[in-house]
DNA sequence: TTGGTGTTACGAACTTAATCGTATATTGCC
DNA sequence: GGCAATATACGATTAAGTTCGTAACACCAA
């Protein structure tokens, strides 16, 4: 199996990733425009970082036309799980049961989303 | 009430970090033998380094002596915790539910791990 | 055709982080 | 005192990330 590249998207690619993964497809305008709600930038920044980030290939695009269109290459999931490992490995001596207990403890969660969590864990202690 | 600096260390930072939590007292030389077990790097680096962590207030100095003797300034905790919160807000769409469950299904936990999770569960719903 | 709008491409400037070389100072020992 | 070892201070360099200005091009409407 080939190994995959271990490619850290930075703060601002997270930010336009984050966009990304929710929307079917998205051209820079779309996303920049999603951006711009919470940031000021430039258009041209934005454009410039999705060039960027495909030439990484964290997204792809479509340029078949003039205004190209662009997908995010790298899954919600598989990102969310790269940056927990490292910072598991990195800040947590490797023990996900202590970002656990630390990340329930920092925030409230509801009756509803403890039960969802136990419910899980009793899942994992059958298999 | 002081609203707190948020100082974000960086990588290198963490890596200096982790090694004085885990000590009572350091200096720049006991530092950077710890880095040297799994890095490689020249002396002057993790003084310089040491050295923009205390103008940052990373760490204090007692500088008394000829060998300066460092500690931690931020608490293990807390940086967990802001790194946490981070990274819920930043990818976990502001829940820390998710990123629990995340982390639960990406590395195995033992059955007391698992076990100490539900306990602090329990806790967590009687209050 | 011509001008305005919107798009990509690209290079330059700026910032931050990381690394290291060199200068300088202190200490202890001969 | 003078030398070696070890420390700190500091500037220079490099790399990566971010930002933006400008050029070039396509398209559409008047």
């Amino acid at each position: 199996m080939m190994t995959r590249k271990n490619i850290k998207p930075t703060e601002s690619e997270l930010e336009i990733l984050t966009i990304l993964w929710g929307r079917d497809s998205s051209t820079v305008r779309d996303v920049h425009e999603e951006l711009s709600k919470t940031k000021v930038s430039g258009y041209t920044t934005t454009l410039k970082l999705m060039q960027i980030m495909f030439e990484k290939k964290l997204v792809t695009r479509d340029d078949s036309n003039k205004t190209h269109v662009y997908r995010a290459a790298v899954s919600k999931q598989k990102t969310q799980k790269q940056f927990l490992d490292r910072m598991i490995n990195g800040l947590f001596s490797g023990s996900s049961t202590q970002l656990v207990l630390q990340a329930l403890g920092n925030q409230k969660a509801s009756k509803d989303e403890l039960d969802e969590i136990q419910k899980y864990l009793d899942d994992l202690k059958k298999s």
